[in-house]
DNA sequence: GTTCTAGAAC
DNA sequence: GTTCTAGAAC
């Protein structure tokens, strides 16, 4: 099986469930939820349509945005907005498991890549830190990057359905030609957009800017449990000394991602 | 996707 | 001299 299809093939999958677990992380009649084999954030995952569920949609339509969104607009939409609930719910998932294992959530980013490398349609569901042993070279930052151009936000991709036609259509073309230059940008951190020299220098940034985030969340909630352990002495009138309220979560260990897959 | 390596950057 | 990137080959 040559990498380029490997997606449509689980895609194709009439049982799903007959993926190993470390491949497969749930499923729906009408899509897949599969681990990034490549995970460039703590947490990445992407989201496929399966190939039944859009009928009379083909296997073809399906190949990535550019093609779908080519083909019928409604049942385009319908797609899109498929995958979009899917990952509000997993997004949910992610941050449940983001506080128990760090104690506090940030963001999670959902979207396209324009020129994706392997073929059928897949959502990018991620953490807002690239901060992954596999995110290793420009591309793999700057195809990601939010504010760059090049990473499709869902939510701009549904506003496009109600735009003028004549935008819808500008936007559809999804031309490599217009994308593929934004992946040789310089490297600029995602959260205080200061500018790298190479991968190496802003992978230590993306380390320090995370520490600043663990810090920061560490004394808000030091503050959280200051104020509950106040309000409470205030408002209870017999003493029963130190209850120890203010023990923090648990931490689990990060970790490793599963293997198998491409991205 | 990975490995290898020439040559640029430091 | 060492680090790093980027293109070719796989």
């Amino acid at each position: 099986m040559s990498n380029l299809t490997l997606l449509r093939s689980y895609a194709l999958k009439t049982n799903p469930a007959s993926l190993p677990p470390s491949v497969l992380f749930s499923h729906t009649e009408n899509t897949l939820t599969i681990y990034d084999a490549y995970p460039k954030s703590i947490f990445h995952f992407l989201i496929l349509p399966r190939t039944n569920a859009f009928l009379p949609l083909s296997v073809f339509d399906l190949t990535n945005l550019r093609t779908l969104l080519k083909g019928n607009k409604e049942r385009a939409k319908e797609v899109i907005s498929t995958l979009n609930d899917e990952a509000t719910k997993l997004k949910k998932e992610i941050e449940e498991e983001m506080v128990n294992r760090y104690g506090f959530k940030w963001d999670i980013w959902m979207g396209f890549h324009p020129v994706p490398s392997m073929e059928h349609l897949h959502l990018h569901v991620l953490s807002a830190d690239l901060r992954s042993p596999s995110m290793k070279t420009k591309k793999h930052y700057n195809s990601f990057r939010p504010k760059l151009g090049f990473f499709q936000h869902i939510d701009d991709v549904l506003s496009w359905f109600d735009a003028e036609p004549s935008y819808f259509n500008k936007m559809s073309e999804l031309k490599k030609s217009k994308y593929e230059p934004l992946l040789k940008e310089n490297l600029t951190c995602f959260r205080c957009d200061a500018m790298f020299k190479n991968i190496p220098t802003l992978k230590s940034h993306l380390e320090e800017e995370w520490n600043k985030l663990v810090q920061k969340e560490k004394a808000k909630h030091a503050k959280q449990s200051k104020r509950r352990r106040e309000t409470e002495d205030a408002k209870s009138t017999t003493s029963h000394g130190d209850s120890s309220s203010g023990t923090p979560p648990k931490r689990q260990k990060l970790e490793s991602p599963p293997d198998d897959v491409t991205s």
